[in-house]
DNA sequence: CAATAGTAAATCTACTTTCCTATTACGAGG
DNA sequence: CCTCGTAATAGGAAAGTAGATTTACTATTG
């Protein structure tokens, strides 16, 4: 129930705040464009933005023609104005990737550089290795600072912290790492779950563009979930909401499997898949492969793998009733849009929910895109309420 | 991103907002203080009060003493200016309750009349029938119209389509009840569950007082869960969030119980009663009687019970994590702190999770306490935000 | 020549600062 | 024990300021 007070320098703020908000979201946008969509007069709108301009924070990008009269200013978010760095950390115990994998966008969100890095340039140190990162990146980009870094973990973080626990990186899971990032190398800096970085990936370019709201399930080695309220995600009082793996199937029974991650984790789904005949290294390939495949053997082994996803599906569509979910991960890429209706219809088979069910829309790397996404919209932000030097809060009890 | 933007205008109606909302959450205030919580100057504050009593939504209550120099006023909030009905609808299938409870209340929260209805006022027709239950408890409490109804219903609501699903009250299930009884009352109406409405009083005056976020696990007839964020509840795409009962419990497997509620529902919990020697109309009676026991007997059941609790609870604590979970319903009241210790322990023997677990500390009817707090949020936020009348809420994309 | 972009001047709203008066508690002096 | 002066505070009035709007004007383009 607080509610902002202030005079008329908080009104100023707001309309300054309300601009650059517009801007960003709707990319370029003329004075007259501004006026009707923020319903401030024609002085007011060139006055606001002669000082976003003089900010550096909005710049002419071009000028209207076709109609009649004087040519209108187009205005656009300075893509200058910030510098946005997103690293995807992974554990390279069970894949092929890289260690590091990083990018660099402005804040218009256009890619400037990436890279990926087969070996740590630091070896062991994170401090190091993003500065050596940030170094590079900025080197080829021709950037000379970074305002934000966010940094995409597999393992949770606790904002609360600082620290990025259950992860199996040298270095990365020391306590207070990111606020020693931040001191280091003087700029704001967020980490988040791979999972959820995938998710707001997903969100922004992927099936679950124009869903209010979903759930993203990630099935790769680890069974994961990140579940999106439409404007955040659910991140629950550790940092370990969505940690789906340790669902237990009941009372503990000999022979049965005890959680959903050994019921449909990556080992089980290797282990279904052996059973019916296929081999391979990972759970992935032998889900590609028999998606593939027309024998009975595939039928079987992506059935049986179905009513598996199907129990996983079931948990979170009657706990959280999401309009959407979202399979993502390694398994599910593999297995694609037959796999997809395979659960579905074991989903429908076995339960009276009706959640809709979605294979990922994505092909390129969901942890760093997400990332990406997520490191500019805290960036824009922050710009965007720092405008808004408010003036007391009128806090509540 | 959409920030508002406007002119003076907006900053008087949120200063009178910022205002109102103080009184309403502080209860009593002088001019002064009320300064220093907005910020604003003496004679601000001054006018926006004179407007605020002038509109009849504040009022001058006393006056202090004590220290030198005039006797401030002490304004609060006018209880007078709304009054809020809350009904709690019931399906007495299975309980001994009336079928209505209902109580008046002012704006300023004080119980003004309230009343249990131990048969339909109307007989089948939910219009006639709160018509009736408003007339009674106005002309008791003296006042002569309801502002806002607020309904607890024993099934979901979905505000989209106005209906109440999967009740089975005669005539409650009508499609557009909702919007009807607006119509037909002229006052502003909302439903919800009757597990949310129990979450919602136990955040303002039970077990999750102090708590940011909870979970609440309704342990009754049938098993159900509400998610609270914090600053609102998860409902779900179709008003479905929380219906925990239909999470399955593996593959379906012969012998076994299929899904949470077969495993810790109402009759679930019976039939563990009945194979341990207790007797009993329903779950509640005999966990209420093995609670209050010494025997082996009573302390093989409960600790059963527990196991099947802990799976509940394990359920809820991987995929949300919330900062705590709270166990209501006849239930976990009949079981009490014994039960939830129980609970605790097989939560942590057969999970690595580490959620707290209280059990409620509401004895009075929570669904209707839950329906009053709820009830009367709205109608102070739609008070708050009806003096911000809003001009062109700058939209994004 | 008609329509539109942008600026300039005058006006309005609402807030702040400063100053003033009235009221109360308290203590010193009769 | 009463009275009166003093300090402190509540509340209001007057003057000044920031920021928005309206209206009028100029310049530009098809």
């Amino acid at each position: 129930m607080a509610r902002l007070a202030g005079s008329s320098k908080l009104l100023r703020a707001m309309n300054e705040s309300a601009t650059m908000a517009l801007l960003i979201d709707r990319g370029t946008l003329t004075r007259g464009e501004l006026r009707e969509l923020t319903g401030l007069s024609k002085p007011t709108t060139s006055d606001v933005l002669r000082t976003l301009t003089e900010a550096g924070l909005a710049v002419v990008v071009g000028h209207t023609s076709g109609g009649p009269g004087p040519n209108a200013e187009v205005y656009a978010v300075n893509p200058a104005a910030a510098t946005v760095l997103a690293i995807s950390v992974r554990d390279v115990s069970e894949t092929l990737h890289a260690p590091f994998e990083a990018a660099l966008c402005d804040l218009g969100g256009a890619v400037l550089a990436r890279a990926a890095y087969p070996s740590d340039p630091a070896d062991g140190d994170p401090v190091g290795t993003v500065r050596a990162i940030a170094a590079d990146l900025c080197a080829r980009a021709g950037r000379d600072r970074v305002t934000h870094l966010q940094l995409g973990v597999p393992g949770s973080y606790d904002p609360g912290t600082g620290a990025i626990r259950h992860i199996d990186v040298t270095g990365w899971g020391r306590p207070g790492l990111v606020t020693e990032l931040a001191a280091a190398l003087d700029l704001t800096v967020d980490a988040d779950n791979d999972v959820n970085l995938a998710a707001i990936a997903e969100r922004h370019r992927g099936a679950a563009a124009g869903s209010g709201s979903f759930a993203l399930l990630w099935l790769g080695a680890g069974l994961g979930c990140a579940i999106d309220l439409g404007t955040s995600l659910l991140r629950g009082a550790t940092g370990g909401a969505g940690e789906i793996g340790y669902v237990p199937l009941g009372l503990a029974a000999p022979g049965q499997p005890r959680d959903l991650q050994s019921l449909a984790g990556g080992p089980a789904v290797a282990a279904l898949g052996a059973a019916h005949g296929f081999t391979g290294a990972t759970a992935e390939e032998m889900v590609a492969a028999a998606a593939r495949a027309d024998s009975p053997a595939a039928t079987a082994f992506l059935g049986a793998l179905a009513d598996r996803i199907a129990v996983v599906l079931a948990v979170v569509a009657a706990l959280v009733d999401p309009p959407l979910v979202v399979l993502a991960g390694e398994v599910a890429q593999a297995g694609g849009v037959r796999l997809r209706d395979l659960v579905t219809e074991a989903f429908h088979r076995n339960t009276p929910l009706r959640t809709p069910v979605e294979v990922t829309a994505l092909t390129d790397d969901a942890v760093l895109l997400g990332a990406m996404d997520s490191g500019l919209r805290s960036v824009r932000e922050s710009l965007v309420d720092s405008l808004n030097a408010r003036p007391i809060p009128a806090r509540s009890a």
